[in-house]
DNA sequence: AGCCCTTATTTTCCGCCGTCAATAAAAGAA
DNA sequence: TTCTTTTATTGACGGCGGAAAATAAGGGCT
């Protein structure tokens, strides 16, 4: 039973307000001065800008003075506050939902996960509550609100809308998660892919910080690919972008559930390491975890099944760069517990299929706790309140 | 010997009257009322922005009133006088330069082509200040100004900074192309990568018009790609993108020049098709011209190699389209003159490989005239010149 | 201690852009 | 004619952000 509590809303009425607590946010404390370099604007608009950040408690002088330059009157750098205000974020799998509990600057208080019995869009939202009502409960104590929920979902997602066009996981078509959230929680709620909310995760907080133009590639049971391009996320004309799984890496290569042969996904998948591991070695292995022990433990088959992944995930990663040339890619996933198994093959297989100077770009592996989705998707909960049209 | 010009300059200060008039040049003739509905901007801001404009002269209001909507006032619709000003574009390929001379709507006035003997910077300028004075004289006559002047040039360019920054074809590494013609020629100049030339001609002036996000892939010696994404065109963060060409379609494919094997430049280049038809026919085909009347002939080898080109440029639009989830991909270029044998592969392979949602994405073909390469550069002249900092 | 120098921040003032609301204009309809 | 309807224009207004000047806050020097 949710209270009808009245949404506070953030009071940065211009352009140039959002655009400088973003920037605060994402770069750390900053004085006046480096902010307004940084946002393309003139010191006394900052101090305009911050006062009322400051008053409403959003933002706040940071008060140990670092290293000072000796000279000159001393900076006053500010920064969010992150314990103002928090966010939760929800990821929804086929078989669980994990949610956390994040500050304004998107650092997880609390994590939890449940399992998901049911997939209808009913059922889901149901857990959804039970599970927010947790962390709300845990969030409750202190006079802290809890001021917006992002949820991630797979598939095509309409976040302007929040609605779910479709998801083939859940099997749903045209829920309007939103609102039914909503309704159901009284929180503002935003509704995203899952893998554009790790990517929002990682534009504003993570690997992606000031740069205009980069890539996440996730790997896992599926293999997605998050893009920003000119400073925002690129959600494509149709609701997909991103699908790097199914680009065709060898179309000699094993049959992909999409109906074609040889695609990323067919070959560095978690599924599809496994059969391949079955098929070489012969061992039935059962699950993931299973697999990367087999290769650890020197099983010839296992190992060569990663060195394809690796060399598939590279391929994938330099047609991405031969595209767009983006300044970096961070590859990401659950799939990374497997690192040392293929970063080599990802490494050689993007040098020699990266044209030109799209060699140049820079690739991280960035392995990430398996609360990182949901922290995504808390992301675009505090994208959504701070209502930044801009970019950036 | 280039007279000294006073170069004038564009009235349109604010952000909005530039918009306006991007609006109103890629949109036709407009009512005011429409043209501020299409910017987003109140009406009122629209008469304020046009009156100067039209005091230019860069617009005129329609006299001709087309179909009447029977009720209220009239509208006044206004365009953009497409004669008030000329620009030259001209393209720069490995043995010789094209030039055209356009109007501010980019219609071709004038079309000139010379050999281009060496390919030394200081050649190659001499040759494009010779081509331009003649297009120069063919304007001469007229009061009406050339204001700009626009170079396309394959490879990586940097047309903030007006540099080449490496040209493999010209053999040229950070050459300040912008600033060596402008000195010779005397006229504003832009340099752009000849890909993305074309492209901005498209959004501009094209079937690009009114897209926030599409490609377009030109068929032809090479294969080449320009992407328009949140309705800004892609320079990648290292200066190229859309190197569709190297995409690799099939890694048992033939050799590529690059040093990879099977990128869809060596299954659908110019050389790589005439390559596979002497293969597989013993036929010794000279040029593309031959190439293409043997496959009309009926020979069955030459026939396969167009097919074979066609699927390998199928499937990478479709690895376009699962990345970014265009909203179109025009097909263009030299190559366009072999339509008929191939376009059925390209449709067939796209629709197998594009997933899910991408599949919708709208695939033109639209064979392009030889001149249609220094319209583009036109383009970027008249775009620098209308200095549309914003985007659409 | 007082003064100067340097750098950060704030204040004040100002221009200018775009919206709002009212008004004019140009038909056809009554 | 007069009203209605739609488009264009005008003028007042508010607000945003910039420029420059003033102020603040040290530290070093004499």
């Amino acid at each position: 039973m949710p209270s009808i509590r009245r949404a506070e809303t953030f009071p940065a009425n211009t352009p140039a307000a959002s655009q400088i607590f973003t920037t605060v946010l994402c770069h750390g404390p900053l004085t006046r001065l480096e902010a307004a370099r940084r946002a393309g604007l003139s010191p006394a608009a900052v101090t305009k800008a911050v006062r009322p950040l400051i008053e409403a408690g959003y933002l706040v002088e940071d008060v140990d003075e670092p290293a000072r330059p000796a000279l000159g009157r001393p900076a006053n750098p500010v920064r969010v506050d992150g314990g103002r205000a928090l966010f939760i974020g929800v990821k929804v799998t086929g078989d669980e939902i994990i949610g956390v509990l994040t500050d304004l600057c998107c650092r997880i208080r609390v994590a939890r996960h449940a399992p998901l019995p049911h997939r209808a869009p009913k059922a889901v939202l149901a857990s959804v509550a039970e599970l927010v009502g947790e962390l709300l409960a845990t969030a409750g104590d202190a006079d802290v609100p809890v001021l917006g929920l992002g949820i991630a979902v797979s598939g095509d997602v309409d976040r302007g809308e929040g609605v779910v066009r479709y998801s083939p996981f859940l099997e749903w078509r045209d829920v309007p998660l939103a609102e039914l959230a909503a309704q159901t929680t009284g929180l503002p709620v935003t509704v995203d892919n899952d893998v554009r909310a790790l990517t929002v995760a990682e534009q504003w907080f993570g690997a992606g910080v000031g740069l205009s133009d980069f890539a996440v590639v996730t790997v896992g049971a599926g293999i997605g690919c998050g893009l920003v391009v000119h400073g925002r996320v690129v959600a494509g004309a149709h609701g997909v972008a991103g699908e790097i799984g199914h680009v065709t890496v060898d179309p000699a290569g094993p049959p992909c559930h999409c109906g074609n042969r040889g695609c990323v996904e067919a070959i560095a998948g978690d599924a599809a390491i496994r059969r391949r591991i079955r098929e070489t070695t012969g061992v039935e292995v059962a699950d993931t975890a299973q697999a990367v022990a087999l290769a650890h433990d020197g099983a010839a088959g296992a190992r060569e099944a990663y060195a394809r992944a690796g060399e598939a995930i590279g391929r994938g990663i330099a047609t991405v760069a031969n595209l767009l040339g983006p300044e970096r890619v961070i590859i990401s996933g659950e799939g990374l517990a497997a690192h040392d198994l293929f970063a080599e093959q990802i490494r050689d297989a993007f040098a020699a299929a990266a044209f030109g100077s799209a060699a140049q770009c820079d690739v991280q592996t960035r392995p990430l706790p398996f609360e990182e989705w949901a922290r995504g998707a808390a992301a675009t909960a505090i994208q959504s309140f701070i209502r930044a049209d801009d970019q950036r």
